[in-house]
DNA sequence: CAGGTCATGTAAAGCGTTACATGATTTT
DNA sequence: AAAATCATGTAACGCTTTACATGACCTG
């Protein structure tokens, strides 16, 4: 039985839905607060897809007003866990994009070269507002999953730092 | 003032064409040896976009055929060289991008733990290639630019495999 | 009662890859 | 003579963001 491939965003959505039932939503909120800095979602792309992934059968949605307020919740059918599930276990590359403007800035900075220390200061002050946010994030309880993701994001945000740092002091003393 | 804000794709073009004359091939060339880390770059987004840097008068293409095969070289002009120099300085929030479907696999584990140390170990595996990848470009020579984003490079791929080599062991006694 | 949050949705535009087509030249 | 590389290009498709629209409910 080969079942269906799942989109990029339908791999997040298949995902959050894995832990309760939720509305389109609920489950924009919790990308925001958690996959987001290495897996984006917008609304464009969260209703449509679940809209999608009912026709293909992988979740259900039921309307669930609260009050006058519309609210449709969405759950995963045996069908979308078992998606889940063949998306876990399987062996294809693992997609990995990046795309980072301070570091093509720094790229071409022989172009410039009296900005490369305002560009990695700048890039320096980015990854240090990323990190504050990660470590927010850091206070709250969750499962080990999402607290592994966590650890390598602030790992290797502080790591970026760090190297911003020292390649700063590096500039300051020999003018590349 | 104004100049025109460059596209995505525009920001590598230019700055791959501050660095000499260069064909859409060549510029392809450079990215998938360079750049495509952390900024990649198709055919299908090259071509069009160069003429449309054309149109706003940021290069000038001049045909420069080698025998019977056509071939456009393409360079800067002065007011490429000022979008150049105008992006290089600008303040605005750098992008940065990511999508790691190794990190979203290990965000939503906790619906199959047993899967949860393959997942590293398939991450681990990528970043390895990746970084054997890296240190294969190590060895050419090159501008400050290009190496200190080689090294930044080098460094967070080295910690994300040290990171996944720490969590395997830990996962290996705990059974999480 | 104003402002924020909850909730859903779409249209347009932009961005990007993939796959294909074509043909010359160079290397094996 | 085949295979690889040089070189250009596009059409189809898919993905994603942005910006907007609508309205209910809640909080200060």
């Amino acid at each position: 039985m080969v079942s269906v491939a799942l989109t990029p965003t339908g791999r997040v959505i298949v995902g959050m839905l894995a832990l309760g039932k939720r509305s389109g939503y609920d489950i924009k909120q919790m990308v925001d607060n958690s996959t987001r800095f290495f897996w984006a979602a917008s609304y464009g792309q969260i209703y449509p897809e679940l809209r999608k992934l009912e026709q293909q059968g992988l979740v259900r949605g039921r309307p669930e007003p609260s009050g006058e307020r519309a609210r449709t919740a969405y759950e995963l059918t045996p069908a979308g866990e078992a998606a889940l599930g063949n998306w876990l276990s399987s062996s294809d590359e693992l997609l990995d994009e990046l795309r980072d403007e301070a570091m093509l800035k720094l790229f071409f900075s022989d172009a410039a070269p009296a900005l490369r220390i305002e560009i990695v200061r700048a890039m320096r002050d980015r990854d240090q507002r990323k990190l504050d946010q990660l470590r927010m994030i850091e206070q709250k309880s969750m499962p080990v999953g999402p607290r592994l993701t966590l650890e390598l994001g602030i790992e290797l945000t502080q790591r970026a730092i760090d190297w911003c740092d020292a390649v700063e002091r590096r500039l300051e003393r020999s003018d590349d």
